[in-house]
RNA sequence: GGGCGGUUAGCUCAGCUGGUUAGAGCACACGCCUGAUAAGCGUGAGGUCCCGGGUUCGAGUCCCGGAUCGCCCA
């Protein structure tokens, strides 16, 4: 049915789903995003980035939790006036692709694959990324993720692999990028290296072997402080007995290549005489829990600092390991450039006691085997102290040594254990319950094993690292200082290799023998390099992998490994542009001054000047978004590329969100089944309720409990409402056609217009300032109460001049008013529900004015217009609202119903501006209460009694220790000669203890007390008292109101509409007959009836029968 | 083991620099209002503000210690 006449589409109820699907048509057809993108920059760029996801994996919840931030400030950005470019993103590479390929192949764990081999597996990998490509591309759409997804980067493109090729070689020309050993943890049976997530959910309780092993020391080494402390003790050290110290371990078979001991420099250690083996050290918190294991008694000889021991030399419970190793004098096993360090320092390199901060007493012996290649503290140790390492196995776990040899490690501790005993070195074998790692796929014990790994040097910058983060602006605001802070603080170099397959290969190329090694940043250097042209070569491994290269005599390879993946989404500012800058003499700076994006000594390479600006122009960026975890991932690699090459932070504003669990706070995941399928949640309630809901759930921060019944209470808190005033107005102008471009001057309109005009100005204000200190639960939260009190309030209080209202100029102001309200909310609530008021936005003010934006979201942000404020008709109405809630709070109490008229109301507020507002809108009161009259009171009147309360933040500060005895000064006192006193601004003398005070007015409160005889409700100085007298007239009318509500009931359930006449008859008897020979024309105006007739009723009937006596009513369309 | 954050009504969460009687929404019970409303209003019930110390005239708020949950790291 169209209706050429209606000014707006009819509007029925909320089907917000519905209403989701054609204004994504809408977008679509009329290119509404791309026009946004297109919009010329008025007032610069707002530089975004995409924080990649991987469309391995399926779109989660959470992934609408960090995206509805994502989109909330490009689009509010965008309406301001600024562009914003959105570049979509996709991470490829790594570890998740590699597992769903194995998984796939049914392969368990990776092992050594063949070049052929690879090239498979990398096809796959390549083929498999996107395999959820489609439903990431509908998800994004669905939840209204404006975002360019037809010309995302991903990071596996040739392009962008060059550009992260030319980051590295830029680090690599500044001594960044070295060559170093790391323990990683490894499956030793297919000789994997595993990342932390693979082996978290592997640990088990075992129990291992818990040894105590003397290490006999070499007293030509003692340490002077030891041997003075001990004389100084009346102890000489040539007395003493096989002295020793007490090593401890659970891992036996890593005894072969100890190389170092370690004590806790600031703990204490006791030299003590044990009866079976004689003199040993240990810590003194452990002689007692040793004492009891071997059941001896220690005598204590003399007490000792773990500082002072510090390079004693001992004797290795395996020497022949290092003999053999030393003399076949193997590089391969330890590193001999540490020896000459160390001999030319005059310090051993090998068997020593070494200090360690990380050593505890609360198990063990409190002295620590040291192995370095098997512990990462123990390897950082030995760098440290410039100590040798011992590998006692390879990397799948077989002993190499000892006459456990060819065991796997696990199964030499027995041997081993009893060899040592045999040599007279084991004090104490027992074991111990712990929690140890396994890997799950192949059950194997996980071996920490020190593999050679590539390493940014990212520990030699940590001020710049630290100092940069001061530039950024985290919300919430302890992530800065707290977890990323502290990360930056402690800083440790930046582990860049993988040893894997599907990932950017590392471009370093080194010699056979390994005296030399080349980076190569671009794809020209190594087509030159390689004496051929590599433009089509496909950068991923196995390819390659087959470039070598002949430089003087020697031909250089490349290394096997790949990066680590947060290189690769940490380098997206510059490669997702395939930015390639050189070396230069004439160094260019490149970027506006907005973006200060200098590029010293650098410039773009030919043919890369286009990119290089785009580049500049996007960066940093001004607002990133994503969980926490990425205090890890992409916030550090983001700010340690950006540092190490540019010395800046790569962005500037950071919302860092919290993790979304299932509704009993736990975390979602497959396995558990707790997963919430977004799609199902959209279709259910919609994309904007969920939106709403992941704005106004929590602070970003937090941790958010994740469940449908809060998703249904956002859409009814705010869209609910939201919808029922636009369809209320929509109604009701359709039926008085309003003239909206004509509306009445401001200041001509009623002052309840007036006030919401300036609540609107106000709204705006505040949303402005809260979207701009990246406050969206703030700006939400501000809405979602502006559109409560519209609904409750403004509309509710107004409804009558939008129906059958004669006097035109009223209405037409009322409409204005309204409508303005309506579509202010649609545009500053469009970033965050974007369809929604989109739909407002269409119905509202393009069916209005063709000449507006196309779409809510190309309109322009709202501004404040402060001469429409008016902060003293705020705060008046604040009062209204207030008495008027107390009000209705003394009715409730006093059992009289609304519709039964009272002859009058007391009431009043703290401040004589708020009790001007009060006498102001009396009227509004009267109708808002249905009493006959409002009376104000204030201090003048008798009637009014007076609480008086000492004003606690001034009183408090200015007499401390007196407060008490203030208080109960106070209540002993007539407080009608408080109020005078105060109310005549004098000043009020007390009697301390016979000291006078004198309190000034301002010190003290006032509160308003109930009258006697009203029943009344007060709260902080605001006070109602409704006179609860009933009389004859006023209960006559109270029916009619009665009646007029059955007859509407009546109407609603014909199904008439709202502006339908009829005609009506009815019977009555006892008072209602009275109250309608009154009340009739009441009734027939308020019900719309043309007609009415007292006799026989006929037509749609109604009737209402109680000791007030008894009436029917026929109801007929007319 | 370390770091960061949380713990307030049955549930989800507010509570600013310490200040008088700790709030909101949902849910529950009762009542009211309603020709825009899937809504609204009111009343009631529901709190050892995780626990223990301390500072202070006064602590949900500040300090110390502990418990517990989550995340990150080891």
């Amino acid at each position: 049915m169209v209706d050429e006449k209606k000014l707006f589409k009819e509007v029925g109820g909320a089907d917000f789903p519905g209403l989701e699907a054609s204004v994504l048509s809408f977008w679509k057809e009329q290119r509404i995003f791309e026009k946004s993108e297109e919009k010329p920059a008025l007032e610069g760029e707002f530089v975004f980035y995409e924080g990649p996801p991987t469309a391995n994996g399926k779109p989660a919840m959470h992934h609408v939790l960090a995206r509805s931030f994502k989109d909330l400030f490009p689009r509010y950005k965008a309406m301001q006036g600024f562009h914003v470019t959105r570049k979509g993103g996709w991470d490829t590479h790594g570890l998740p692709v590699e597992i769903a390929v194995e998984k796939k192949l049914g392969v368990l764990g990776r092992k050594t694959l063949s070049r052929d081999e690879i090239a498979e597996f990398t096809k796959l990998c390549r083929e498999w990324v996107f395999e959820n490509i489609t439903d990431w591309n509908h998800f994004t759409e669905r939840m209204g993720y404006w975002v360019d997804l037809d010309d995302p980067y991903i990071t596996y493109q040739n392009s962008y692999i060059e550009s992260v090729w030319n980051l590295l070689k830029r680090m690599w020309d500044k001594g960044m990028v070295v060559r170093d050993y790391k323990v990683v943890p490894l499956s030793p049976r297919i000789s994997t290296t595993l990342s932390q997530n693979e082996i978290a959910d592997g640990y088990k309780e075992v129990d291992d072997p818990s040894v105590y092993v003397r290490f006999p020391l070499k007293l030509e080494t003692t340490p002077q402080t030891v041997r003075g402390k001990l004389e100084a003790q009346g102890v000489r050290l040539e007395s003493l007995e096989n002295p020793a110290i007490l090593v401890w371990t659970t891992t036996p078979w890593t005894l072969p290549s100890n190389t170092m001991a370690a004590v806790n420099p600031k703990m204490d250690y006791t030299l003590v005489k044990s009866p079976s083996v004689g003199h040993l050290i240990l810590a003194t918190d452990a002689v007692q829990r040793v004492a009891e294991l071997h059941k001896e008694e220690l005598e204590v000889v003399a007490h000792l600092k773990g500082e002072d021991m510090e390079w004693w030399t001992y004797a290795p419970p395996f020497p022949e390991v290092w003999q053999e190793i030393f003399e076949k004098n193997e590089p391969v096993n330890y590193s001999g450039s540490q020896i000459l360090i160390n001999q030319s320092r005059g310090k051993p390199f090998i068997h020593f006691v070494a200090l360690a901060d990380f050593v505890s007493a609360e198990d063990g012996s409190g002295i620590a085997h040291e192995a370095p290649v098997y512990g990462a503290e123990d390897l950082e140790i030995a760098r440290k102290y410039g100590a040798v390492f011992i590998f006692g196995t390879d990397d799948h776990g077989v002993m190499q040594v000892t006459g456990e040899r060819g065991k796997f490690f696990k199964d030499a501790d027995k041997g081993l254990i009893r060899e040592m005993k045999e040599r007279g070195v084991m004090y104490h074998a027992g074991q111990i319950r712990h929690r140890y790692p396994f890997h799950d796929r192949t059950g194997d014990p996980i071996l920490y094993f020190a593999k050679p790994s590539w390493y940014v040097k990212t520990s030699n910058y940590r001020k710049q690292l630290y100092d940069n983060n001061e530039r950024i602006n985290w919300v919430p605001e302890h992530i800065k200082h707290g977890r990323f802070g502290n990360w930056l603080k402690d800083n440790v170099d930046w582990a860049i290799s993988r040893e894997r397959y599907w990932g950017t290969p590392l471009p370093f190329w080194v010699a056979e023998d390994g005296s030399e090694s080349v980076c190569v940043g671009s794809v020209a250097e190594l087509s030159q390099l390689a004496g051929r042209d590599l433009s089509d070569l496909d950068l991923h491994r196995p390819y390659v992998d087959d470039i070598t290269f002949v430089r003087g005599s020697k031909t250089f390879k490349r290394v096997p490994e790949v990066l680590d993946v947060w290189f690769d989404s940490g380098a997206m500012p510059y490669a997702q542009w395939h930015l390639m800058l050189e070396e230069d003499s004439d160094p260019q700076i490149l970027g506006t001054s907005n973006s200060r994006y200098t590029m010293v000594s650098l410039k773009p390479m030919p043919g890369n000047e286009k990119n290089a600006e785009q580049a500049a122009r996007h960066f940093p960026a001004d607002f990133i978004s994503e969980a926490i975890d990425q205090t890890r991932g992409w916030f550090y690699s983001l700010h340690a590329i950006s540092t190490l090459l540019y010395d800046q932070p790569a962005f500037k504003n950071v919302i860092c969100l919290g993790h979304l669990v299932d509704e009993k706070g736990k975390k979602m995941s497959k396995s558990v089944g707790n997963v919430v399928e977004p799609l199902a949640v959209f279709d259910k309630y919609g994309a904007d309720a969920v939106r709403w809901y992941m704005f106004t759930a929590s602070d970003p921060g937090d941790t958010k409990r994740f469940s449908e019944r809060l998703v249904a209470e956002a859409m009814r808190g705010f869209l609910n409402t939201l919808w029922n005033v636009y369809s209320f107005f929509v109604l009701y102008a359709n039926l008085d056609k309003p003239d909206l471009k004509h509306a009445p001057e401001v200041n001509q309109r009623p002052e309840i217009d007036r006030w919401l005009v300036s609540r609107t100005q106000h709204l705006i204000q505040a949303i402005s300032k809260a979207l701009e200190h990246y406050d969206a639960r703030g700006a939400a939260t501000a809405l979602e109460d502006f559109v409560e009190e519209l609904s409750n309030w403004y509309v509710r209080r107004n409804r009558r001049r939008f129906w059958k209202n004669e006097d035109a100029a009223d209405r037409e102001a009322a409409y204005a008013t309204l409508w303005q309200a309506l579509v202010t909310v649609a545009q500053l609530a469009a970033p965050f529900t974007p369809f929604v008021t989109e739909a407002l936005w269409q119905n509202l003010v393009r069916s209005v004015d063709v000449d507006a934006a196309e779409s809510v979201h190309l309109s322009g942000w709202p501004k404040a217009d402060s001469s429409l404020n008016d902060e003293t008709l705020l705060a008046q109405m604040g009062a209204v609202v207030k008495v008027v809630g107390l009000a209705r709070a003394a009715r409730g109490v006093s059992g009289v119903k609304t519709r039964m008229p009272l002859p009058k109301v007391l009431v009043t507020a703290p401040t004589e501006d708020e009790r001007t507002g009060l006498r102001h809108f009396a009227d509004e009161i009267a109708e808002e209460l249905n009493v006959k009259a409002v009376e104000v009171l204030d201090f003048s009147q008798k009637l009014l009694s007076y609480r008086v309360l000492p004003n606690l933040p001034i009183l408090g500060k200015k007499y401390g220790k007196q407060v008490p005895a203030i208080r109960a000064a106070l209540s002993e006192l007539d407080s009608r000669h408080v109020a005078a006193t105060v109310k005549a601004e004098k000043e009020l003398k007390l009697e301390l203890n016979g000291e006078t005070v004198a309190i000034m007015p301002e010190e003290l409160l006032l509160e308003a007390q109930s009258p006697e005889g009203y029943s009344a409700q007060e709260q902080d100085g605001y006070l109602a008292a409704l006179e609860v007298i009933v009389d004859d007239a006023l209960f006559l009318e109270g029916l009619a109101r009665d009646l007029v509500r059955l007859v509407q009931q009546a109407r609603k359930e014909m199904g008439l509409q709202v502006s339908d006449r009829i005609h009506l008859t009815y019977a009555a008897e006892g008072k209602y007959a009275e109250s309608l020979m009154q009340f009739g024309p009441r009734l027939q105006e308020e019900t719309l009836a043309l007609s009415l007739n007292q006799g026989q009723v006929s037509g749609f009937l109604t009737e209402l029968q109680d000791e007030e006596g008894a009436v029917k009513f026929g109801l007929a369309k007319a």
